[in-house]
DNA sequence: TTGGAGGGATAGAAATACTGAGTCTCTGAA
DNA sequence: TTCAGAGACTCAGTATTTCTATCCCTCCAA
């Protein structure tokens, strides 16, 4: 007997936005412009006719109102996420594409991530590149390299055993969009090459 | 943290759909057309890569997948829209416009709704009409006349105390979208409507 | 055998959402 | 005090999504 629910995307705008309290970064973590962000949050508040940020110059602050509705929003969307994965598996393996600069892939086994059997159910397809911006553009959902340099706002992990060392002169890292650094398939892959930067050195 | 939810939209259609096993009677609830439900839950499938309902020329069953997410589902609507009330009274009062049976208002105080303080935050207008359409078109949210002829989807309930005497030869019975039968803007009328032919009779 | 109910498909129309560019304000560094 | 950088807002135009309107099919009951 549901009625009269808020518009659902523009919610997702929210949610998104209050977690980072920023437009920009809730713009990239769902793949839009913060324009598009401004837009739905701004259409959910005249729809609710409450105010959820209070936009301060050193940037945004939630309401009350706001403070109150962000963490049933995201139980809301984890409940939803739950539920879904719990009847379609085929939502959990969404397939990655890994970009590999040419650096790290000397680093890395020949043909990796091919013949890992582990990783077969995360992965679809790997290209040699070094270029950030494919991850902007989702061609590739992330993207593997030597050295950390700055990516704005997209995530940056460094893989935990390949530690500077003479035969490696710079660290492997990972870079992913901030709203995947924390799925399965990012786990999987930054386990997947754990090992084998273990094994190598 | 959330990541490739399936289309919140859809997810409606679907749980519609799913409460009443019918495309048509949900897309009425929606206020769309029975095609447009078709294509949403379709399209929920295939991003799910499950099957929710069983199509059967004698109507819709739903899958051992969609029995298992029809609940879920609901249950998060049903959180939204109690998050949603909490911060947001003014969605509490979507008014209603009311439509009148000219039987009917004979029954009723003269220019009943107006001046009912009660009813002041929950009905925005009467008119007076014996057009069931018109309820379909969203020009009238409910409509209150004598007698239950047959209205097909729509939601029937009769006014408890208004049973058929001499005085009032025909039972009072206030119609509206199925969706609505039970927000609280229907159970204001119905419950001013009931005190009214109470002292009436 | 016919008509009605209900779901499926599809093309085109309507509504929604997104982008891109320009604007404003504030902050912090030079 | 000036300037560059961040971040948000607005608006026009465009792209995408969603809905409608039809026509189709199947089943069932009269």
């Amino acid at each position: 007997m549901t009625y009269r629910l808020p518009a659902l995307n523009a919610l997702r705008a929210f949610e998104a936005a209050a977690r980072h309290l920023s437009f920009r970064m809730a713009a990239s973590e769902l793949g839009v412009t913060a324009g598009a962000i401004s837009q739905q949050v701004k259409k959910l508040e005249v729809s609710l006719g409450v105010a959820l940020f209070r936009r301060l110059p050193q940037g945004l602050l939630l309401t009350t109102e706001g403070e109150t509705y962000l963490p049933q929003i995201s139980k809301v969307f984890e409940d939803l996420t739950e539920a879904t994965e719990a009847i379609a598996p085929k939502m959990n393996s969404k397939k990655f594409n890994i970009g590999i600069c040419s650096k790290a892939a000397d680093i890395l086994p020949p043909h990796w991530p091919k013949h890992r059997g582990s990783l077969k159910a995360f992965v679809r397809d790997s290209i040699y590149t070094n270029d950030v911006e494919m991850i902007r553009t989702n061609e590739i959902d992330c993207l593997i390299r030597l050295g950390g340099g700055p990516y704005g706002d997209l995530a940056l992990i460094k893989i935990p055993s390949s530690a500077s060392t003479k035969k490696h002169p710079a660290e492997l890292h990972y870079v992913c969009k901030p709203g995947l650094a924390d799925c399965r398939q990012s786990k999987a892959i930054l386990e997947d090459l754990k090992i084998h930067t273990l094994s190598n050195s």
